[in-house]
DNA sequence: TACAACCCTACAACTTCAATAGGGTTATAG
DNA sequence: CTATAACCCTATTGAAGTTGTAGGGTTGTA
């Protein structure tokens, strides 16, 4: 579940977008994510298209276009995302849903490896595919404005549209905060 | 955490190695095993030599050679394997403790994306660097023996010395069995 | 009608993966 | 003592994937 350049700047520019739509002006142009977050803009470009393709973002065109979210960010899966870009999330083919595939052993029902496998899919299942997007940008604000840290995609003076919607109350899930020493090497 | 070829053919091995151990037997050749699992001979051999380096294996040249485990089973953490042969665990190298590198985002320490691959990354390294390969034995031995199935590595006419060690009651841990119906897809 | 922005395809440099090739060295058996 | 089975070692290679870069084409607004 090595996740590649590819999906990280995917799922980064989601985030932005979810930001982005959270603090009222769900547009954004290619040119501001590169700028934001600083990579390739030819490259960002084909993976908001692949995003688009898939339904995650929809865009306008001509001159003041941009990409924004195509559905409500409860709505949009982290597991999904990483598949789309990177494929399946099991670290071998034979514990995959999406992807199942005989392996060489001779034995896969009592294959050791197998076992321990399943369970790594499994734990990483059960974190990105319990995961949406609304639940990432809602720790994200929540650590951005508790360091209170100015949040980015302030508003465009001609463009500015109706302020921040009240959010619902959502279960917090509760994300690792990464300061705290942690005790497993990795 | 894609586990490659070569740290599955390694893993497969180790785990032959262990269960050879535990019916009395320990050296296994290489023949024997690519014979057992289906690979390619060669490959493996790069794979074994390369496990003697690390120290989990020891080797006897010559006529009636082979390779057998250096340690004992119970201090063969699968983590460090697939460490030493795929790399760090961690699906980006912002979360990784063995390899840590900065990302490009431009605020690490509000970034959503860094604060999912940390859970990710636990949830890996709890599995992996919990379960060491006399677990997974162990946990293959149970399984094989309550389905009936012959055990591998019959003891050599020749070559055959002290049965099998009374063996210590270790924790079980409880590796998944793939079998039952799966709730999440991955 | 000019320009800014998205749209699309091709390809290239680089790296990694999964082997394959081709021997060299050692120790046992006979 | 010598043949042989087994491990030891290095190099190379073909395919695939990754990470971009290049070069425009199309659309819609000012």
């Amino acid at each position: 579940m090595k996740l590649s350049k590819r999906g990280e700047y995917a799922l980064r520019a989601l985030i932005d977008f979810g930001l982005a739509q959270e603090l009222g002006r769900p547009l954004l142009q290619v040119s501001e994510l590169t700028a934001k977050e600083g990579l390739p803009i030819k490259f960002l470009e084909q993976i908001l298209m692949q995003l688009k393709a898939a339904g995650y973002l929809e865009s306008r065109r001509g001159k003041h276009g941009g990409y924004l979210l195509a559905r409500p960010p409860e709505n949009i899966s982290v597991g999904q995302v990483v598949r789309l870009i990177d494929g399946p999330l099991a670290p071998i083919a034979c514990v995959s849903q999406t992807a199942y595939e005989r392996c060489s052993c001779p034995d896969e029902e009592h294959c050791g490896l197998r076992m321990l496998m399943l369970d790594v899919r499994n734990a990483i299942s059960n974190i990105l595919d319990r995961f949406t997007l609304a639940d990432v940008v809602e720790v994200t604000m929540r650590k951005l404005r508790k360091d209170k840290v100015p949040l980015p995609f302030a508003l465009e003076p001609l463009l500015a549209r109706s302020s921040a919607r009240p959010k619902s109350a959502k279960r917090p899930k509760k994300l690792n905060d990464p300061s705290p020493a942690e005790k497993v090497s990795i």
